[in-house]
DNA sequence: GTGATTGCAAATCTTTTGCACTAAA
DNA sequence: TTTAGTGCAAAAGATTTGCAATCAC
């Protein structure tokens, strides 16, 4: 028997009925492409295509409607980096990123690899919500 | 006579010509709006409505243009910070920024407002372009 | 059974592109 | 005159929405 898949399974109706969805199919295929697979820097266009490559019979408008949904139940975590494309972070702890300029490509940044020194006094009437730090990166050009 | 509105309009000619950018009616028009008139935080859409409203016959193919070589041409600089739309600043120099998440409005935050302590070593065969530093704010939610 | 969920198709929003016309130097 | 610039219209790309059929509980 296919005892892994069994506890995956469990586990990821058990994270989807905590965070009040309803454990379908596709979202249970997604949650285990997107927490059971080690990815961690998602956009819609891409978990699609994984999805889509995985035999999970699923559309475009239900990946949007549930990285969304997983997003309000803090499950993921949006990342403001790129004007022209969403991204999503499994991590949803604070962290910083680094984003290739040319390829897109993101990745964490190490714990200790920056720290914001302090922060700073927000506007009147506003409060704090976050700190996203991207560091852009980019292959030097050849001289 | 309007010795003020001259001596501007040589200014600008001048920093288009050292742009290498012909001094077009329509680029002498945003560079007034963005230069001259104290605008920091653009967007495309934005720009395109206060030069529509200051009487400047222009599409917004033009305004998207000249941002984008206004940008190359080290006038302005892309803010990473809306994965739906872009930010031009108006400040080249390094320094970061509060983004009122609900209102999309965007601040500078004072010099010695945040400091990355430390830059993170980059990826291996990658140097680092620049960083962003986001804060995101809101009016926190009535109790 | 009942309300939540899915997904098609169409719409929306922002940005980019092709290309004929116009203007700057 | 020559080349850069403009702007219409259309395309492109990402994301959202309306709504009827389907599914989970």
């Amino acid at each position: 028997m296919n005892t892994h898949a069994k506890r995956n399974d469990a586990y990821l109706r058990d994270l989807l009925q905590q965070a009040g969805l309803r454990a379908t199919r596709q979202r249970l295929g997604l949650a285990e492409l997107i927490f059971g697979h080690g990815e961690r820097h998602l956009t819609a266009e891409g978990l699609y295509a994984d999805a889509t490559k995985a035999g999970l019979r699923i559309s475009q408008t239900t990946v949007y409607n549930t990285l969304h949904q997983f997003t309000e139940a803090g499950l993921l975590r949006e990342i403001l980096a790129d004007p022209r494309r969403i991204y999503f972070d499994t991590n949803v702890h604070p962290h910083h990123h680094f984003l290739d300029e040319e390829t897109g490509d993101m990745e964490d940044i190490p714990a200790d690899g920056v720290a914001v020194s302090a922060l700073p006094t927000p506007p009147p009437g506003k409060t704090i919500e976050g700190v996203d730090v991207i560091v852009r990166v980019r292959r030097p050009a050849p001289a």
